[in-house]
DNA sequence: ACTAGGTATCGACATCTGTCAATGTATCAG
DNA sequence: CTGATACATTGACAGATGTCGATACCTAGT
């Protein structure tokens, strides 16, 4: 997208509000935010990273680099992806990262695809 | 995705089949099929592309460019990503293509998002 | 047959994206 | 303090993607 500035808004900045794509016809603001959200799930690897751990309620990213035959720092940006999309939410504990999923941003994504 | 070969599988090849998300974690082709399928959905031009044509039941692409402002080249592409989703069908009337939504395929979605 | 209008395809371009090696940062064990 | 472990960040690179102008393809009218 050459013109669109992403700026890679703050999880917390997560829109995807309002009515389904299929009643009225998106506005452009909401356009955008719900392309960006459904961006961070269109990857084969984040998909299975995000069932994986919703599969096992906490997983750290340490145990993420078999499953998903990923480096560290790729399984690292895909979690950070994920993060800025509010789907994944991660928690330091010592030495490790415990990642669970969000339900609510999935259920959110089912609605404004037309739930 | 350097590793992947989309192949740009025919619209007819739209598995998307089995469980959730959110269930049991997802085999290595059904992410494949289910990203490519978000991907799709992935882009603010082809989420309003697709909330014009629902909320008129049919379009024909030249009602799309003025709305959408892109060329007519990029619609036609739009449109065309679209089928190959599953989430657009066209019919050829005359001169021009009458584009309507698949609400089957989007429901499938969903529900492969943990609906 | 010729022309005009609606779409599709092609070629080119800038940008975005997924990936890894190398490096940096934080935390724990001794 | 030292070394090891878990994760994040950076830099680089190949491949994918969105966009448009130019052009080819089809269909309808004349």
């Amino acid at each position: 997208m050459p013109a669109a500035k992403t700026k890679k808004l703050p999880p917390s900045e997560g829109g995807l509000c309002c009515g389904s794509l299929t009643e009225t016809p998106l506005a452009d603001g909401e356009a955008n935010e719900l392309a960006r959200v459904l961006g961070a799930l269109a990857d084969p690897v984040r998909l299975r990273l995000l069932s994986l751990v919703a599969s096992q309620v906490e997983v750290c990213s340490c145990d993420l680099e078999v499953p998903l035959s990923r480096s560290q720092p790729t399984i690292s940006h895909h979690t950070k992806v994920l993060v800025e999309a509010g789907l994944l939410v991660g928690e330091k504990r010592g030495r490790w990262m415990w990642w669970r999923v969000e339900p609510d941003r999935l259920a959110a994504i089912r609605k404004a695809l037309g739930g």
